[in-house]
DNA sequence: TAATTTCTTAAGATTAGCTAAAGGTTTGTA
DNA sequence: TACAAACCTTTAGCTAATCTTAAGAAATTA
């Protein structure tokens, strides 16, 4: 997956970069809008998604979407915008974008809005499943042998972050990256409660749990024969 | 369902189009007045709506309208028109047009009078029921064991999106987009102040309300056995 | 066994949603 | 045009759900 990255602030365009590589994307950075404009249609055709920083000095990233949407229509296009720069109302048909973010954002309001993105325009399927539970990320729901289970918000998150990754260990500190975006070493057992809650709500009484505690590294949720 | 929309501004268009499209529309684009005119009266017959811009250089959208019209009087036309060019009273009688937008208007108001005017041409139903409450998009009206009740404007297209999306979260950033056209995330109540007045005059009292609150997330209308 | 890590519970802090009320806007009518 | 009515949006206090902290119990490892 490759995105083109238009924002000129080198603090932000770092610290996104980094964090969609983490996430598996290819990531071309232009730290201005003439050099995005160029990027943006000389390769128009190889980007997967855009994001573009609305305030730019020279060209903006408005009329980069609009030259890009002369000739892809097809293209996911995010803003990112400062905040009160644009009109609410006036936003969505002017531009031809498909969504925009306020900053300062979360990174992972972006990310989630990339996927939302990303699967419409592949069709992806959001429903993961591990033995007789069910997550379906699009209508929030997870059931249980079909009936449903009432999760909080950051239960759900943390259940998905672990099915997304099945098979493999999510380490504590990158649970506490993702889910509680906390990006030190913190002396809590947050992880360790919701953990528990997810198990008493989720658990067969009376056999392994379907979360495996990997003893000073994290939670897996195993892959099934 | 095959839609020709007449659109100069590539920006709107291409909006439009992929909007259009993954509502299931097949979009066929022409972006200029002779295109659209040339288009329009060679697959007169094909076209199960027309969207034309009212101000394009060369052929206008008034003209094509009258030309489609000399050849078909059943196809669904659509105007959309800039703000304050047109004299809304003069309007109907002169085209033969049978709606029309002032830009720049909600994606959802488009859909919404798309809808209708093909729901006039099928002869489709369009009701939604939980329950004893029964939503008829038609005649726009809302009934409680056959009882009319009376929604305002938001309240109706509230319910109706919670309704068409039966069993299914509405998260609240989308109810924002597609209710309020609002594309990022707006620290506001209006949602619960508007779900707070449908429960006042749909709920059955001392009973749980039929919209149920999905924390963190949105509201849902469920399914019935 | 001692040290370390995780589990579990419960209480306190925080936040999201509910509701009423007021201000602002639009629409209809005299 | 001015007024009234209907509607939409914001605000703020309140309540209840959720999150976080903390602390002892249990499990695991050296």
């Amino acid at each position: 997956m490759r995105v083109l990255l238009v924002e000129d602030e080198s603090s932000i365009s770092g610290f996104l970069k980094e964090g969609l590589e983490e996430e598996g994307f290819a990531v071309d950075l232009a730290d201005n809008g003439r050099k995005g404009l160029e990027m943006a249609l000389d390769f128009v055709n190889e980007y997967d998604i855009m994001l573009l920083d609305w305030m730019l000095p020279g060209v903006s990233g408005i009329e980069i979407c609009r030259s890009v949407r002369k000739v892809n229509q097809e293209v996911p296009i995010i803003f990112l915008t400062a905040k009160n720069t644009v009109d609410d109302t006036v936003f969505g048909l002017e531009t031809g974008a498909n969504d925009y973010l306020k900053k300062p954002f979360a990174f992972e309001e972006l990310l989630a809005r990339i996927r939302v993105l990303m699967r419409k325009k592949t069709g992806e399927q959001s429903v993961f499943k591990i033995g007789d539970i069910q997550l379906d990320i699009d209508i929030h729901e997870v059931t249980k042998s079909g009936r449903q289970i009432i999760l909080t918000q950051k239960e759900f998150a943390l259940l998905e972050l672990l099915l997304r990754n099945k098979g493999k260990v999510c380490r504590r500190t990158r649970i506490m990256e993702k889910i509680w975006d906390v990006h030190f070493d913190k002396d809590t057992a947050v992880i360790d409660v919701f953990i528990n809650g997810i198990r008493k709500k989720l658990d067969d009484k009376n056999s392994e749990s379907f979360i495996q505690t990997i003893r000073g590294v994290g939670y897996r949720i195993n892959q099934e024969e």
